[in-house]
DNA sequence: CGCCGCTTTGATGGAGATCAACCTTCGTGG
DNA sequence: CCACGAAGGTTGATCTCCATCAAAGCGGCG
């Protein structure tokens, strides 16, 4: 059920056949379906569970008073919403599915007995929140600095290195479930802009997005081209000095 | 030394004396002087300690490939750098001053020793962390979706409001030692549209900035025009249930 | 006094928004 | 099994916000 995020994780430490025990009990205690393009938590909810999702995308999003919407991160598989949430009385974004999604709800209480049980699974799962926390700070810097094919490339490297790191990519690219109309409220462009990026991107032989599917002819032009650098993404393993060694 | 960072802190939950004595302890073990536009940590370095701003303005900023900047984030007066931080084995990004700063390095184990000691800290410092992830991604709406003027009125009513949140307001307004071409690293503008849109905002008799001091002439109205909406702030006292009662 | 960092001004160009159609695909039900 | 409708993708024309370039003011400090 978890084994996106058991995958993920390991990019951190290697975990013992326990804490993945652990990981696959937490994850598979309350699991709940969701349609496609329905809202799992809105604005103003009170938060009472940590969410990991299970299979299918989701991103959370806010509007402006007059309509204008952005998203301001993609889930997938393996991703869990921010660790301590149930600190908050109220969300201050929504958090809806793009596709039909899977959830797997951990109480805090569950949680806690997760990160008490194991000190590694502890660190594992602050060093995916921080993870997070540097993706935002990249979406940021992907709005204020980058044209419109940078913007996208970099979206797409890291959708797709995402994606790799739970396990869940092949070598010529990866799931991508993603309207235009959604690729435009992510990127902070016009949906008629994004189609004629693609277009240009898909002529300059970079990438193909059909089908909800992107195929990624040739990776790095395509980070090149994004001045995309991975660091923010920490896959070096940081945390193994702590590996388990069964 | 770090009252800034406790006044911000009972905006979640009421500390007791002990508490509040825990963590001036903590914020004045060892405490640096950094001058005016220095790095305090660069990119690829190794974080070692979670940092305390006790006085100055710093922020976060990461090249890219280019040259071009990008500012993701300021801190202010009570502000704590990535509280896991030496999870991770080197900075993805830079945090350089902006004024003089006064910095208190807390360590790994004098940290632990916080958290452990009051359950009320803890919770109290991951609601802190929980904030800066939202404003993180209030960041990447406004880069998103505002257009100029939008984006500095959201700008300054988040940087008066935190201030405030920490006792370093007045009504009037607040400090803001920002020059304008920084200003343009942060809002993704460049400086001379920055200079317009100051004079837009001043003509408007919106704001003025001026000797590094932001005037507010009409919170309510700047509110407004940014589309300013304080939730993610979570300045409601979330954690009212567990205030101290001495 | 003179210099350096910061702010201000004017002129020009371009990336991307907006508006308004039209086309394509695919699921649904008659 | 085809017709229809809705959702998503594509196109062209026009406009605007903001970037860029270049130069000139301003003010505080050595």
């Amino acid at each position: 059920m978890s084994q996106a995020l058991i995958r993920k994780l390991q990019n951190f430490v290697k975990l013992s056949a326990t804490d993945q025990r652990a990981l696959e009990r937490a994850g598979s205690e309350r699991v709940r379906r969701i349609g496609p393009h329905e809202d799992i938590i809105r604005e103003g909810d009170k938060p009472s569970s940590v969410m990991l999702i299970v299979d299918g995308w989701a991103c959370r999003y806010k509007y402006l008073e007059d309509g204008r919407r952005q998203i301001v991160g993609f889930f997938v598989p393996g991703d869990i919403c921010d660790l301590n949430i149930f600190l908050l009385k109220e969300m201050d974004h929504s958090i809806g599915s793009l596709t039909e999604v899977l959830i797997a709800d951990i109480s805090r209480e569950s949680l806690e007995t997760l990160m008490g049980v194991s000190q590694r699974i502890a660190q594992a799962l602050w060093w995916d929140s921080l993870v997070s926390l540097a993706i935002q700070r990249e979406w940021t810097i992907n709005l204020g600095q980058r044209d419109a094919v940078e913007r996208m490339s970099h979206l797409f490297c890291e959708m797709f290195l995402r994606q790799q790191s739970a396990g869940r990519a092949q070598i010529s690219g990866c799931e991508f479930p993603v309207t235009q109309a959604e690729l435009g409220d992510a990127t902070g462009l016009s949906t008629v802009h994004v189609n004629r990026t693609l277009q240009q991107m898909r002529s300059a032989e970079m990438i193909t997005l059909h089908n909800k599917r992107l195929v990624i002819h040739d990776l790095d032009a395509l980070m090149r081209q994004a001045m995309f650098n991975p660091n923010y993404l920490h896959l070096g393993r940081d945390g193994a000095h702590l590996d388990a060694n069964d």
